[in-house]
DNA sequence: TTGACAACTTACTAACTACTAAGTAAACTA
DNA sequence: TAGTTTACTTAGTAGTTAGTAAGTTGTCAA
C-alpha cells in the first residue's frame, strides 16, 4: 500500500478539475473517485481544500521560477522567451478545453481562501515581472518595438493570453493562436 | 406587498455577486439576506439558478446590443467607439474589486448549466463580432493602424480587457489603465 | 519480532446547496 | 364583493460539501 505519488496524482486530478470548473467548482469526491480511493484519504494528503489549493499554485509558482531560471530558456533571444510564454497558455489551453491557473482563480478571487488568494497574487507578479524585463531588454536590443512602459505592455500581454484562453474555450480553440500572432504584430 | 422591482433587485445583487465570486461561489441565500426575504422568494422569480443564471446574461446581452444601436454611438468615430468599448470594462472593474460577466462565467465553463453556457457564448460573439467591425472600418478610415485580421485583432483586445480586469483586481486596480492606454498605443 | 509509522479505511457530522409544497395576505378584476 | 392572482411565507426535502475520529494494514528499522 505504498504508492507514495498519490499526493502526485491527487495534485494532477485538482488541477484538472480546477481548471475546467473553478475553485469553487471542483471538490474531493470526484477526484477521490478517479484515483479508486475514499473521501478521507485526500484529507490525509491535503487536510483542507486551503492546503491542496495552495499546493496547487505554490507547485505552479515553484515551475515557473525553475523553467524561467534554466539557461535553455535565459539564453534565448526575446522573440524566443516571448515565444516560450505564449506556450504556457497554449499548454494550458489543451487544446480549448481548459483555462490557465490564475484565470481560473481570479474570476472568483473573492471565494478563495487566503493562503490561495495570496499564493495566486505571487504567482501573478512573478510573472509579470519576468515578462516585463523580457520586454525592457527586448525593446533596447531592437527586437521589439513598442510605445509606454514596459510594465503596461506586460500587463496587456499577459492579459491577452488570459483572457484568450477563456475566450478561446467558449468561441473556437483556434481564437487562442490569432490572439497570439496579433500580439507578435503589436511588438514589430 | 408590491414592490414589484424585487425581481430587478435579485438581478442586481445576483449580478455583484456572480462577479465577485464567480457561479459556483454565489448562492440563493446571501441574495435573500440582502433583501430581507426568504430564500424561497428568490424561486419565486426565479425557480431555478439557471433560469437566474440565463436571465442576467440574456439582460447584458440586451443592453449591449441596445447600446450599440443607439445613434450616440453609432455616430461615434473609430477611437469614440473604442473608447466606449474599454469604457464597460472600467465599469465591470468598479475600481478593482469585481471582474466583467464573460470572464466570470467563463473560467468556470464546465460548471455552467446549458442556458447559461450557450448564453454567454452568444454575449461572447456578440460583442467580437461587433468589436471587429470597428476595427476593420477604423482602419479603412485609416483611424486605426494595425497587422493581420480584424478578428485577429478584435479578440486580441476583447482578452486583453477581460483579462486585465482579473489580473487588476489581484495585482494593482491601476493595471486595468495600463491595459487600455497599451492597447490605444498599440493601434497608432 | 516488536513497535512505530505511513497510508489508508469505515463511519460519521454539521453546514450548506438548490429546490418544493402548502399556506397566507394584500391587490386587482369580474 | 367574490374570486383570482401576485408575492411572498413557513417548513420542510434530498443531495453535496468540507472535515473528523477511530480503526486497519502493510512496510520498515532497531
Amino acid at each position: 500500500m505504498s504508492e507514495t505519488n498519490t499526493r502526485a496524482r491527487i495534485m494532477d486530478l485538482a488541477q484538472d478539475l480546477l481548471r475546467e470548473k473553478g475553485y469553487t467548482g471542483f471538490s474531493y469526491t470526484p477526484i477521490a473517485g478517479a484515483l479508486g480511493v475514499r473521501n478521507a484519504a485526500i484529507h490525509y494528503h491535503f487536510p483542507t481544500k486551503e492546503n491542496l489549493g495552495e499546493a496547487l499554485v505554490e507547485r505552479e509558482r515553484r515551475r515557473f521560477l525553475k523553467w524561467t531560471g534554466l539557461k535553455a530558456i535565459r539564453d534565448l533571444d526575446a522573440w524566443g522567451k516571448l515565444d516560450w510564454f505564449c506556450s504556457i497558455y497554449e499548454r494550458y489551453s489543451q487544446g480549448g478545453t481548459r483555462v490557465c491557473y490564475l484565470g481560473a482563480l481570479e474570476s472568483s478571487f473573492d471565494a478563495l481562501p487566503e493562503a490561495v488568494q495570496s499564493q495566486a497574487q505571487r504567482l501573478n507578479l512573478e510573472m509579470l515581472a519576468w515578462l516585463e524585463e523580457v520586454l525592457e531588454a527586448g525593446r533596447q536590443a531592437g527586437d521589439f518595438r513598442y510605445e509606454g512602459r514596459a510594465a503596461g505592455r506586460a500587463v496587456l500581454i499577459m492579459s491577452a493570453l488570459q483572457g484568450a484562453v477563456q475566450i478561446a474555450r467558449v468561441t473556437a480553440p483556434d481564437n487562442l493562436e490569432q490572439a497570439i500572432q496579433q500580439i507578435r504584430a503589436s511588438l514589430r
